[in-house]
DNA sequence: TTGCCAAGTGTCATTCGCTGACATATTCTC
DNA sequence: GAGAATATGTCAGCGAATGACACTTGGCAA
């Protein structure tokens, strides 16, 4: 599984983080070329735009077949779901280091916010800031919308782990990471609108929209704080 | 617009819904070609599954060219959408009636309570079932989740309207719509695992999960109703 | 009625995402 | 080094979607 298995985006539960280092050669090539596929990718995106890039074109840049680009990923979208899923990934660790006391939808909260740099490093990476790139172009916003889904499956996942409770079967994880997940999309629209300032500014667009969801769900609204 | 202009999906606020009668003979056949192709193409996904059904397939069976299909629809998934779109009308329109009193989110509950039958109704009606259809088969229940997001905008949209807020700026209507969303994710998943029984008793799967919502952002989650 | 214009449609060709089948090359294991 | 396992390339093909062009049909006015 993991960066090891191709093609493999399957998120079976509780599946080790850990990928020490490929130790055979195979392993280290095939994770190489996987890399290599999704960074150029990515980087291709960002320059010709995500529905201009074909695929052909990726692998191509690369050096190997189309076949194979499809061999790695399932899907063009694929590349953009395995690069952003990373960055969830963070988040669902820092999840799990919160104080227990905390409510769910806090913890996660607090949990973006104390790990933001390291997100946003995270973001910055290897992978040619998947998450940045996706900010800043509209195209892969849109692809991000449809890929939306998968990640606040995931992130039901981590919250359901973290609180102990069966994400088969309990509401309440798939209802927070909704809520959550809808606060950072606004956020970040709030942020687009403010001119794409600095990317603090783009922690404080999220913070504020968190802290504005009880209120969104239980109250009547009274008037208040728009924008 | 709506029914009389053929691949147009966008959707413009105020557009009034309000389309009497085709007058025009034109605008007749065009009315007609493009229910067919609709009733025929939820027919064939139904009987066939949705990725076995090809665009060709359905163009054929209603006697137009695949190229005349597109241009009623932008993709093969707008069929979907579209018809999935006149039970959110329905919806929308329940919700504008609602007291006043009634926070967004109660009266979002309440409508789709009140009008529950003609909701279902509706889904039932010539339109070949869209929503029973989509619940029905797994593939089209997974259309349905990409479709989900333009569900979710249109109704934010609903709620601003009846708050009357501007979904632009203002955060709230989104999350509104995003729980209840989700909500009904989850109720329906509930209704699947109970063996689908009859449609009385997905209401009140819907209805459960809305009920948790609030306490599933605020709260704690001492421990309780799992299910 | 006649005839013109516009709208709707069919046909053809093409692009692109994606998959199966088969042959070849590379790595791993003994 | 031989043989099994795996990775890759090549080729062929399907289906969704789009553009270009020709043809038919409905709407409308002289």
């Amino acid at each position: 599984m993991l960066v090891g298995a191709p093609a493999d985006l399957a998120k079976g539960p509780s599946m080790s983080t850990a990928s020490p280092e490929p130790t055979g050669l195979r392993e280290r090539k095939k994770a190489h070329t996987r890399r290599t596929l999704m960074d150029t990718a990515l980087r291709l995106f960002h320059e010709n735009g995500y529905p201009e890039t074909t695929t052909e074109e990726i692998a191509a840049t690369v050096g190997v077949s189309q076949r194979t680009f499809f061999r790695y990923f399932p899907s063009k979208e694929a590349v953009l779901l395995s690069a952003v899923e990373d960055v969830d990934e963070l988040l669902a660790s820092a999840l799990l280091e919160r104080p227990g006391h905390e409510s769910p939808f806090t913890a996660l909260r607090n949990a973006m916010r104390d790990h933001w740099e390291q997100l946003a490093h995270a973001s910055l990476h290897q992978r040619g800031d998947a998450a940045n790139l996706i900010a800043t172009s509209p195209d892969l916003a849109e692809a991000n919308v449809r890929i939306d889904p998968s990640r606040r499956a995931r992130l039901a996942g981590a919250v359901a782990e973290r609180t102990g409770v069966d994400a088969e079967t309990d509401p309440r994880p798939w209802i927070t990471a909704a809520v959550f997940h809808t606060c950072l999309g606004l956020g970040h629209r709030q942020w687009v609108r403010e001119g794409r300032p600095g990317q603090e500014r783009l922690l404080a667009c999220f913070l504020r929209q968190l802290d504005l969801a009880p209120e969104a769900v239980a109250s009547d609204w009274p008037d208040a704080g728009t924008t």
